[in-house]
DNA sequence: CCCAGTATCATCCGAATGGATGATAACGTC
DNA sequence: GACGTTATCATCCATTCGGATGATACTGGG
């Protein structure tokens, strides 16, 4: 009887899993807010309430942690496969994400600054060659004007979505909303999709 | 005679203003880089060519240096003050400054990030009133569609052309330039131009 | 009921870092 | 040319942090 679990597997307590998550869940909390080099091994632990040795004993240190958490969003991000829908709301989903997963934006951003050439793990992230085939397409069809550069369009919207996150006091000076709020990602993402619309090749200047 | 200089200034062994401005420099590139609490200060020493604890001599300690660093920052950034420009040229102001003053934008970008309510010094940085009061102005005289609002059309704006600076992988992949060369500050700002020019009021969709 | 395995914890340790202390030498002045 | 000032430096120290070690207790199975 391989499947009799425990009486209460959901309070037993120990639960390698769950102590899994736990740590991940408070290192992307505190990588996200500190930084890599600002994080603190000791707090992680806390937050997540077990011994700080278990970082070591599950991730293999600090760094370690921190690998697990980039590697384990490197999946995540590649939910906006849907092509099919219209440029606008393709750059609205990316509002959308970005304020969703917004300890993770700021940990990828984080990442960004840093500018670290990716030990060759892949083409790392953001925008690649897929999306400017796909701009390109968008701009035969004149959904997108053609004398827009696909690379620095997308290099554009990338940062233009990203707002919320990289520039959090701007958006209350200006907006007087919380970035991490729905009301923001809402508002900010059907603003984003009328200057998207606004780039088409019907839209003449 | 108190205007009697040393016969040499320029490269007389001792010279405070000279260590200082090493130190600031140095410590630009360094804060720039890594980060407030990943920078080192012996790092910075070496660098500026001088003895670690005149760090703390002239300036109190690592976070003196970093706060004199933001503090002669907020100074150049009101060059930008000519409002007479067309909207897209300001814009396209913003990306050359973001590429000519990399690492002050880099530094500035992880202060954003990091997210520390300003400890009341003043209305922060970023657009502000002034420029939101600019925008309704061009609105109204048509330079500028009427159904943007202005707070996150500056948001928008502002990110995207700090991009050469929040994603500088980016860059490289998508255009193939570097994200510090003048030629990605030229081409990527005739490319906000375009953008910006579109969304006048002229430009129906 | 006991045992092996492992998840968890308390404690310790070496390394690194930022800052302090006192010595030193260059500079301007009389 | 001698002296007080101060810019500069070599060295030391306290603290902090990440990681290692060994002890402990919970778990499931025989």
């Amino acid at each position: 009887m391989r499947l009799r679990r425990s009486p209460a597997v959901h309070d037993r307590q120990r639960d390698a899993d769950r102590t899994r998550r736990a740590l991940l869940d408070a290192a992307l909390a505190e990588f996200a807010a500190k930084g890599r080099a600002g994080a603190r091994v000791s707090v992680i632990a806390e937050r997540a309430g077990v011994n700080k040795q278990l970082i070591s004993y599950y991730f293999g240190g600090k760094d370690g942690l921190y690998r697990a958490l980039v590697e384990g969003w490197r999946q995540h991000e590649d939910e906006f496969a849907s092509r099919d829908l219209p440029f606008a709301e393709i750059v609205a989903g990316y509002v959308r994400s970005s304020v969703e997963h917004r300890e993770m934006s700021r940990l990828f951003l984080r990442e960004c600054l840093d500018d670290v050439p990716p030990p060759e793990q892949g083409p790392s992230v953001g925008p690649g060659e897929a999306e400017m085939a796909d701009v390109r397409r968008r701009q035969q069809q004149g959904e997108i004007a053609a004398d827009l550069d696909p690379a620095f369009l997308l290099l554009a919207l990338q940062a233009a979505a990203s707002a919320g996150v990289s520039f959090p006091a701007d958006v209350r000076m200006l907006t007087g909303l919380d970035p991490a709020s729905a009301e923001f990602a809402d508002r900010y993402a059907e603003q984003l999709r009328r200057i998207v619309a606004r780039l088409s090749a019907q839209a003449e200047v």
